[in-house]
Formats: structure tokens, C-alpha cells, sequence
DNA sequence: CGTCGTATTGAGGAGGCTCAACTAAGGTGG
DNA sequence: CCACCTTAGTTGAGCCTCCTCAATACGACG
């Protein structure tokens, strides 16, 4: 018992990374990619940041110099467009990983939604680490693959045609962030705002207030307050999150 | 000259990476990240296989057993969906990768739209040669994550409303890949389909066709024939492809 | 208790999708 | 070499959804 929470506490405060890797693992499709042996390597040369909601980790073309992974907290990747617009590229939860930089710059904004615990690791550092430890390496590029899928699944979400559907499957993707099922229905916090969703999922505000309309009149999710969602009736809400 | 001939030769029989990396480089943006030692190195452990268009290299949920990476030619990776619908996830080019497994089976469908010459390295002895390769390790995690900002792109190209933007970013991609530039005007070929291009646009084959239309309306793209535009007003087509 | 940012609801209009008919191109067999 | 067939592309009409604009409600915070 004295083991166990020790061991919690450890994983508190050592930077994680989760992914479904290359090769099959047994049982669970998400695993945690870094051996504890990593975790302290990381925290190491690690540096944390505890930062209240809405503050920036950094702003895109900035000189990039650390690489961050999420401890704890909710961020928002965004890209600024030319005409002013801005469109939210990817929602990132703990154990992710962010601030890849293109030719030494930051690509896209990074901004906390919630309070968050950050770790951020010194990219020259770290490369040279990967140079010399190419299994700590490896669980980086298994990490970066997963990335590329979520966002590949992102896109097949934004290329649906009806509001309702797009919102039912970023339901989907919070729910696999952290579903709490409890007396049969299910449970979700929603914690970026309406009109974060809407930027992320290439609709406008209204169109994303108007399908949380619809799922609750369906009867298929109830939105006790604007920051949680309860999954109603299970089964038409997973027709309407997977069938494209 | 016979130097150059030869160096040509050589880049042409083993496989090559394209990509932005992480950490600037003097001038070009896009630039060679293997070695000649390590494009030697992937040759050893590589087959080559040269496919007619239309040739299907692996389907999703099929064990991965190679990585692969394209040596000439254009291929798209295709997601089917539930509904029978299918969403074109990338088109990839050559000194692309492709075929990075989840689990140990792929994710997508992926077939070429032209002929091809692919290299397919196997998947055990390519993990294996990372272990103790870090460098070259370190080369694919610069493509992945190179990969990954190319999604990201996608999203953004996707998530606009309008056809003909869409459209003109999608030929401005086409335009990084082979540009050629004469008399003040820019020539591209374009490989695939109008209905690849719909499904990889989110769009309906008539909207891509409709969009082309309006392009040579207003004079900015003319399209001799099917496979092939030529830029007429690269300024006006530039505001159309960037500003969003 | 006012104020600001976020959320909600309504009315009107634009753009893309669907359906349908038709044309063009490429490939195959006689 | 040509007729045929299949696939890809083109064009038009009508519907539907989402966007825009505008007005109002809510809720946190000072």
C-alpha cells in the first residue's frame, strides 16, 4: 500500500508520455510509453511550470528552445490566420507532448485552457540524449506517430458535413480523455469554451450551441452546466461519433 | 560532370527523406536528411517495388510488417469510413514515409495514384537498426513530425468554407511539389483524380469541378487538360491559397 | 450591482450537396 | 481500326445546412 503510493506520487511528478505504439501491446491500446528509468532522466534535465488558465507557453515563430509534455491541465494549440480568423489545430491533454518546432521556430500558439502543470525540457538536451539513448528516443517517435494520427482523425472529423455529428465526436474524443461512468450513464468535462470547440471543429459558435440543442432535445447528452456533458443514450450517441 | 552523374545515380537507387527539421538550416527550407552512409545503410535492408497506378500497397487493419518510403511517384492514404464514404487522409510524394503502424496493424489504406517506385524496409530490423542508430532515428522523427505539420496544414485547408480557396490550396501544394516555372507562368501536373481531390478537399466531385470552372473564369488558373494547371495570375492565386 | 466575456436564440441569405442527365476519355475485344 | 463499354468529368436545378448579423440572456468578478 506504502509502495503503491509511492509510486503514484513519483508518476506525479516525472513527466509521462501515452500513445498506442508501433507494435501491439498486451490489453491496453493506450500505454505509457516512458520506463521509470526515463521518467527520472526527464525530470532531470526537466524544468516545471504550474500556470493558471489562459496563459500562453508560447506564441508561433518564436525561437523555439524547450520541448513541453502536459503533467496536468487542458492546452489548445491554435494557428493564426492571415485574414485574422484563427483555427485551434489540436486539444492537448496530460502525457501530451508539444512545441515540435520547424526550422527552430515555434509552428503554432500554445495557450493553457485550464490551470496546468508543464514540463519543459531544453530541446538542445534532449536531442542529445536521443542521440546517445535511442530507446528513450524511440518512445518520442512512437509518441510523435500518435500525434499524427490523432490529427489525421481530426481531419476526417472536420470533413463531416453536419454540426451535430462533429460535436458528438469531440464528445467522443473528451470522453476518452477521462469518462466517468457511473449508474449507467456516463459523464464528461468540457473544458474548453463553446467557442473553442467551434474553432476546432470548423463551425461557427451558434452552429456549435445549436447541436448541443439538438443532442439534449434527441434526448442522446444532457448539459447540466457549460463545462459538462452526460452521455444519455449510449448507443445512438456512438452511431452518431463514429458513423461518418 | 561524370561526378554529378554519378551522385545522381546513386541518390536515385536508395531512399531518401525530405523534411523541414526541427533546428534551422542554412537557406533551404526543405532539405535531405539521410546520409549517403545511411541511405546505403536503408538500401541493404530495403526492397524495391516498382508498381503500375492503382496498386494497392497495404490495407488498413493488415499486420504492418514494412515501413515504406517513396522513391518516385504519387500515392494517397485513404481512410474508409462506416458509412462507406472514404476520406483521402494524405497524398505523399517522393522522399515521403509511410506506413506507421498502430498496434502492429495499419491504420489506413494506401495506393498509388501513379506509377511508383517504393522501398519497403522491414518494420523489425528498421526498430532494430534505431536502437543503435540514434542519428538515423532521429532523421525519421524529424519526417514524422515533418508529417505531422503537414496534417496540421490539412486541417486548416479543410476547415475553409469556401471551394475555391480549398482548391487553390490544394494546387499550391501541388506547386511546392514540382513547380515549373516559364515565361512568367508556373506549370504543375496534377497526378490525381477530381474525385480524389473532393475527398481529400472535403468536398463533392461537382464543387472541386465547379471551383476549377471559376478559377479559369476569373483568369487566375488554366487548365489544359485534365492532369495539368498553369498559374496565370500567380498574385491573385496567392491570396487565394494563403489567406484563409 | 454593473460590466465584460461567454452563451443562446432568431431571421435571412449564401454556398455546397444531392440528384440527374449528359459528355469525354481510355481501354478491350472483335 | 473501330465499336463498345467503363470510368471520369461536366453541367444544371432544387434543397438543405450552416454562416452572418443582430439582439438578448447568463455568470463570473470586481
Amino acid at each position: 500500500m506504502a509502495d503503491y503510493a509511492r509510486t503514484r506520487q513519483k508518476q506525479h511528478d516525472s513527466p509521462r508520455l501515452q500513445a498506442v505504439p508501433f507494435l501491439p501491446a498486451a490489453g491496453a491500446p493506450l500505454v505509457e510509453l516512458l520506463s521509470d528509468a526515463h521518467r527520472r532522466q526527464l525530470t532531470r534535465l526537466a524544468t516545471v511550470r504550474i500556470v493558471p488558465a489562459r496563459t500562453v507557453i508560447y506564441r508561433a515563430d518564436c525561437p523555439a528552445v524547450s520541448v513541453f509534455i502536459i503533467g496536468e491541465g487542458t492546452v489548445k494549440s491554435i494557428r493564426d490566420l492571415p485574414s485574422g480568423r484563427r483555427r485551434i489545430v489540436a486539444f492537448l491533454f496530460a502525457h501530451d507532448l508539444f512545441g515540435l518546432a520547424k526550422a527552430g521556430r515555434y509552428v503554432n500558439t500554445v495557450q493553457t485552457i485550464t490551470a496546468a502543470r508543464i514540463y519543459a525540457l531544453d530541446l538542445h538536451m534532449l536531442t542529445k540524449l536521443f542521440k546517445r539513448d535511442g530507446e528513450l528516443q524511440f518512445q518520442f517517435l512512437c509518441k510523435a506517430v500518435h500525434a499524427l494520427r490523432e490529427a489525421q482523425h481530426h481531419n476526417i472529423i472536420v470533413g463531416r458535413r453536419d454540426a451535430i455529428g462533429r460535436v458528438a465526436m469531440l464528445l467522443h474524443l473528451l470522453l476518452k480523455q477521462d469518462g466517468a461512468t457511473g449508474r449507467g450513464y456516463t459523464e464528461l468535462q468540457i473544458p474548453m469554451t463553446r467557442s473553442d470547440i467551434a474553432n476546432y471543429l470548423g463551425l461557427s459558435l451558434e452552429a456549435v450551441v445549436r447541436a448541443c440543442r439538438r443532442l439534449e432535445l434527441q434526448g442522446i447528452v444532457a448539459f447540466p452546466d457549460r463545462h459538462r456533458a452526460t452521455i444519455i443514450d449510449r448507443r445512438r450517441f456512438e452511431a452518431l461519433a463514429s458513423n461518418v
